[in-house]
RNA sequence: GCUGGUGUGGCUCAAUGGUAGAGCAUCUGACUUGUAAUCAGACGGUUGUUGGUUCGAUUCCGACCACCAGCUCCA
């Protein structure tokens, strides 16, 4: 038996090689051996009865860490599995892992399920954990895991074994009557599952390949405790509430009907929110240097063979004839930059050229993709092409960076970068998207910011990172991003003349900041729960009378900020302030004015806040101070 | 597009194999009101569309459309 050296908390000690994470624990302390639940090896966890077979440092995971709560929910899956198996002996298992708050399984039922089901699983998964079946672990040769399946008539199983190297071995979890392949780890019993649910059923493709077979995804929560589950339900409901689709009807800021499923129309209210944004972004993109443009919506079909468009994009394209001529409604803002370049002889002493364009595109987007502002079939980019050298690739990327690090930061937005390589079917050459790939690798490490790489998600003309901001259920949206295109440049054979007076081929990137102007203002109302900081707020301040009587000085109160560029509404009904203040509430007006006799008397306004807080004896001319310093800084 | 579900007045929801009801909103009247809903009356729906089953369907079945959750895709 060799030796092997493994540190533990720091400290290195020798054991026999082949020892496990369990033998390691009892031989700290017992209690340690009781709490145990898997070893930790870097970042991958390891079965306690996985043999450690070379030196490492190792960390033993107890029911105290945060880890073992994902072995928890894996674990429930397995639970899931074996009850769908027990009321469905011809159901197929495939994958099943845990998620951020429980775990999923796919199952290939050979009869129709729907969610009516659900309870009835849930009742015999509460079975597994009562009988607190032992979770067994086993080595098998990858050999006899194929032949194991194949009894078990689990073909999702064997074409998984497939991807395993002959040879090698592999893991088998048995709980009871079930068996699952799996890596592991799991929990020491089916009893140690606290609180479940079994939440919904959707279709999932086989190894996420629309080509393959569908599946049918069983989804569930786990919790170490029963309140965290109600509380996590209790945050469901509350996210419900901000939903974009929600509010942007309540407040009146967006509606789509049937007529253009995905075409969002603008309501007045909306429409006030959007021009305040997009004032901020020219004054952002005036500040960094940037050129405005405007290109047709509509343009010939030539144009979109000549940018790739054509034979990449073509169906989600929009089409018409004219004159007997093939037209594209444009579903990127590119090539129409492409011509505006093209149109003028330019120097390097010009470059970086950067030139933005709030760009309006239709995209058919498959019917199951919509949703609310988020996903849309037209839109307005807030794009940009800048023109450069390739020496100013990466300032020029790091600019970009910062300005929309500077625009989120505005509205407090958290977000996280990713960078996408080259897909499958992509134009272009390997050098040049090697190039690319690595132009954008050394800006993001120049930036010192955190990303993950999405392998093979790039554009088809070139690679990008992407700035991801979450909606209120967590899900994350790409908003800005940041595109090089090698492509284009070529295809419109696009030129600067060098120093040395010779034609060179600029480098071009294409940029978002917003992403787009319908699904940034989606991730505002659910951030701001509707509730909008004042200089974003459609009406800024709602005048409120108490009776007839003060209402010719509640008129002089509106006409003095309306005056002042405030974005002011009045509402002198006969009805009751309660009831007045309740309708402003619910518009989520941030500054509600009451003004009744006392008012009149004195001179003064009344000014209450959406949070509920009143002042009294106001001078009207500090609280118009107040609110322009309050719209100026974005508060 | 795929899997499962849903579709009743502007909104939220109820009801039924025998042509639908409430609250809010709207309109009218009364009340003149002090910080999250004053009272009363009126208006408003061929129950998403379209076929079928039936003496009769909004209710059952099919197709289509839209929406919701998820998958795929994506700003």
């Amino acid at each position: 038996m060799s030796k092997i050296k493994i540190n533990l908390r720091g400290e290195d000690r020798e054991f026999e090689s082949g020892v496990t994470t369990a033998e390691i624990a009892s031989g700290i302390s017992e209690g340690l051996a009781r709490m145990a639940v898997c070893g930790k090896i870097g970042d991958n966890l390891i079965d306690l009865h996985a043999p450690i077979i070379s030196d490492c440092s190792l960390n033993i995971i107890t029911n105290k860490d945060p880890e073992y709560i994902k072995i928890m929910r894996h674990s429930c899956a397995h639970v899931l599995a074996q009850a769908v198996k027990s009321i469905y002996p011809n159901a197929q298992l495939s994958i099943g892992p845990a998620t951020d708050e429980g775990y999923y399984y796919d199952f290939d039922f050979k009869s129709q399920v729907s969610e009516a089901d659900l309870p009835k699983i849930e009742a015999e998964m509460q079975k597994i954990i009562k009988a607190n079946f032992e979770i067994k672990r086993e080595e098998i040769s990858k050999k006899d895991a194929v032949k194991l399946m194949k009894a078990e008539n689990e073909p999702y199983k064997e074409q998984i074994l497939e991807s395993i190297p002959e040879g090698e071995t592999v893991t088998t979890y048995t709980q009871g009557e079930f068996v699952d392949i799996c890596r592991g780890p799991h929990l020491k019993s089916t009893g140690l599952i606290k609180a479940f649910k079994l939440t919904k059923l959707a279709g999932a493709y086989w190894r996420g390949d629309s080509k393959n077979k569908m599946l049918t995804r069983i989804y569930g929560v786990c919790f170490e405790k029963k309140s965290e589950m109600e509380a996590y339900f209790t945050m469901l409901e509350e996210a419900k509430k901000r939903d974009n689709r929600k509010l942007g009807r309540e407040l009146e800021l967006y509606e789509i009907f049937d007529e253009g499923p995905g075409f969002p129309f603008w309501l007045p209210k909306g429409m006030i929110l959007r021009n305040v944004l997009i004032d901020f972004w020219r004054a952002k993109h005036r500040e960094y240097g940037y050129k405005e443009i405007s290109t047709p919506t509509m343009l010939d079909k030539d144009l979109w063979i000549r940018s790739g468009h054509w034979s990449h994009y073509r169906d989600n394209m929009y089409t018409t004839t004219i004159d007997e001529k093939e037209f594209a409604v444009k579903p990127m803002n590119c090539p129409g930059g492409m011509l505006v370049y093209a149109n003028k002889i330019h120097s390097y002493r010009d470059l970086p050229e950067r030139v933005a364009e709030l760009g309006l595109v239709h995209r058919h987007e498959l019917s199951g993709a919509l949703h609310g502002l988020m996903r849309v079939r037209c839109f307005t980019q807030d794009d940009a092409h800048i023109f450069m050298t390739p020496e100013q690739i990466e300032s020029e990327i790091l600019g970009v960076m910062n300005l929309i690090d500077d625009v989120y930061k505005v509205f407090g937005f958290e977000y996280s970068l990713e960078l996408s390589t080259r897909p499958e079917n992509s134009m272009g050459s390997d050098e040049d998207w090697e190039m690319a790939t690595n132009a954008l690798i050394s800006a993001l490490n120049a930036s010192g910011k955190p990303y993950v790489i999405n392998e093979g998600d790039g554009a088809f003309y070139g690679p990008k990172i992407d700035f991801h901001l979450k909606d209120c259920l967590g899900r994350t949206w790409q908003c800005g991003t940041i595109q090089l295109d090698f492509q284009l440049p070529e295809r419109f054979e696009l030129e600067y003349t060098a120093p040395d007076n010779s034609k060179r081929r600029p480098i071009m990137l294409h940029r978002v900041v917003f992403g787009s102007i319908e699904r940034f203002i989606g991730i505002l109302i659910e951030h701001y729960a509707g509730a909008f900081p004042l200089w974003l707020a459609p009406v800024q301040v709602k005048v409120i009378n108490v009776s007839e009587k003060s209402e010719e000085y509640a008129q002089k109160v509106y006409d003095k900020l309306f005056e002042n560029g405030i974005r002011v509404e009045s509402d002198f009904r006969a009805e009751k302030v309660g009831y007045k203040i309740r309708q402003a509430q619910l518009e989520k007006v941030p500054y509600m004015l009451v003004l009744g006799e006392n008012e009149v008397s004195g001179k003064t306004i009344s000014v209450r806040t959406r949070k509920g807080q009143e002042t009294k004896d106001v001078k009207l001319s500090d609280f118009i101070k107040r609110l322009k310093d309050e719209i100026e800084n974005k508060k």
